[in-house]
DNA sequence: GCACATCTACTCGGATAGAGAATGTCCGAGTCTCTGGGG
DNA sequence: CCCCAGAGACTCGGACATTCTCTATCCGAGTAGATGTGC
């Protein structure tokens, strides 16, 4: 139960983008400095983000990423689930189904109860992450740090 | 965000040891049986389960593993954590503190949004995984399948 | 019939390969902007 | 002075190595019980 380092450097550049104006994009180069990151491996998780349908990317001179939505619609779940790629986090394989105490398919109509634990465990990390909105990151902030993107 | 499919051996090997009379241990030749498994591939699991204190291993002829507590003082997330290895699931790199605009050790006193946004997340996934205990699953089993374990 | 030494068979534990994903890097395709010339 | 064509530079996107974790496997160390022998 491994959380992927690309998914903190995807939240801190929806943070930053999310402080600046409206309609203007910014561009990988300047955020992986704005962090002192790898820019062509945050290129990989950004792209992510695009898929994902969370930012929105513009090339040519003054072109970059920006958010496709207001700070205040964007959880970190879904920027978590955009850059980890969101697939189910525990792959129930029926193993009550083999072996020498095998149960019959009939007995299997419910869920194994197994898998019901994960998921709801899960469903509560989910939730949890769902709760928490880049807006409410932004306003976190210290102030001083705050717009402190460079143009 | 992926769980280890050993997760799922732990948690069933567990559930099957609670269905043995108290004292008895069973070979994990016949855990793996039982479930279709890889043995020696179980051993490592059951290996780590040891170390976690969950499981005691006795070698010889009528080995095996017997569980350490009765299955109502065992729950999900124990057997979760000693086989993933329990280490943290995100780690913050204080990417805020480097880069063109870093912010300076006084502004950090507080944790990283971030970190704290996933740290709850993580408990809020803890705690679910700690409402259920081996004992529960047990008593959730098709009345078919208790008690099923070949002596 | 009983006690003891030995021996066998069974158990777990650690060390050792192979596969897949995450990490890290590079170069090419596309496009917006700026510049220079002509009308 | 205005318009247009071209060049240039900047941007993202996909293809290619490297490292690490998870998966899978094997063989050796140790121990409890069974066995055979002597008293």
């Amino acid at each position: 139960m491994k959380l992927s380092q690309g998914v903190e450097w995807g939240v801190h550049c929806a943070v930053a983008l999310a402080q600046t104006a409206p309609g203007v994009s910014v561009s990988r180069r300047t955020l992986a400095e704005r962090y002192a990151l790898s820019e062509a491996y945050l290129a990989k998780h950004l792209k992510a983000m695009v898929s994902a349908g969370l930012l929105y990317a513009m090339t040519g001179p003054n072109g970059g990423f920006r958010l496709t939505r207001p700070p205040e619609q964007i959880t970190v779940l879904d920027v978590v689930e955009a850059v980890e790629g969101g697939g189910p986090q525990f792959v129930c394989q029926e193993i009550r189904q083999r072996g020498t105490a095998a149960l019959s398919p009939e007995h299997c109509l419910e869920r194994c109860g197994v898998a019901i634990a994960m998921d709801e465990a899960k469903e509560a990390w989910r939730s949890s992450l769902s709760a928490t909105t880049i807006a409410d990151l932004v306003a976190r902030l210290p102030a001083a740090a705050r717009g402190r993107l460079g143009t």
